[in-house]
DNA sequence: TAAAGCATGTAAGAGGTTACATGATTGG
DNA sequence: CCAATCATGTAACCTCTTACATGCTTTA
């Protein structure tokens, strides 16, 4: 999760843990924690997928490699299983960009059904303790619930749009 | 977080594991695996939370202990420090019904100050975003996040209604 | 020059994930 | 009786958290 972060800004270009970790604030997701992000960091360089620019200076700025780049491809198309899913889902639209058109269709839909999916379970948990006699914070909390995924679908089905327009545009460049 | 979980489902009835697994997954927070659910309980068995009530039966049946209850009603009230605020705030939500009418308030407002000053910043990377040439993907997640923590916002303000209207009723039952 | 902030890192411990292993019970 | 589901558990591995440690750089 982290990891699919990090590469992702790095693949917009090279940086330095620090500044990696006001980056990560402003997307909005994960207060990135340093022993969180160095270690993480470690990590994608033993894999090969980045690689410290300068290893000696005080700001260790980071470059994706090849194998990262194809690592990161991979990572953003790829199924995103529960749990995990939304963050996921997050970072993926942060940078959709490096997602080739013809695929962006795809992603968005498979996310769609993934809370259709919720909506099912969360509309039946509703039902159920609508039927019995829930404490009402309990019953707002699962109406709630099911609120926020009905408005997160509507949202999805905008986005959906977007990204028709866009695969149109691009086999149709009138 | 688990723990806060089944210590509050614990607390309105015995069950064994299995059965936690399904309420949980009923409350719609949280798909939790066995392989996190044995270890909690273990966990919170070794604490003097919880009690087996019959130890060599098929179905280990846990029971809250009054260590147990003094515990959770600590948890369900303190300081709910980010990360997991989000999760921990549902699961509290779902366990309203044990916390103190005259608490309630307190745990409302702070939750509502925490999303009000998440808002100052989602609303400042919007600008943000806005200002220079982001990527139309981006923007519609940022945007979407202000609107999501602001339909929150007015969300908690209606608990908050609410719960005034329970204190009320509590020191004048007229 | 002292304080605040920048910058990198490690260590211990907690808790989660998947995969594996096992066996009882129920329903067709 | 066989399959599906109920039911409990362990082991290896991974990643995060908090706390600690260190030192450079900027600014008042």
């Amino acid at each position: 999760m982290l990891d699919l972060a990090v590469l992702g800004l790095l693949r917009r270009e090279p940086r330095h843990g620090y500044d990696l970790k006001l980056q990560l604030a402003e997307l909005g997701f994960a207060r990135v924690s340093f022993g969180a992000l160095y270690p993480a960091l470690r990590r994608l360089e033993k894999r090969g997928w980045i690689e410290a620019l300068r290893p000696a200076a005080r700001r260790k700025a980071y470059r994706l490699t090849e194998a990262g780049r194809t690592a990161l491809d991979a990572l953003l198309t790829d199924e995103d299983d529960e749990p995990e899913a939304d963050r996921r889902f997050a970072v993926r639209l942060a940078f959709f960009e490096f997602i080739p058109v013809e695929r962006r269709l795809d992603i968005l839909r498979r996310r769609r059904s993934q809370l259709v999916a919720r909506l099912g379970d969360a509309t039946q948990t509703l039902r159920q303790a609508t039927s019995t006699d829930t404490d009402p914070y309990t019953l707002a909390l699962v109406r709630h619930n099911v609120e926020t995924i009905e408005s997160d679908i509507a949202w999805l089905d905008e986005l959906i749009a977007m990204a028709r327009t866009d695969t149109r545009h691009r086999r149709n460049p009138s």
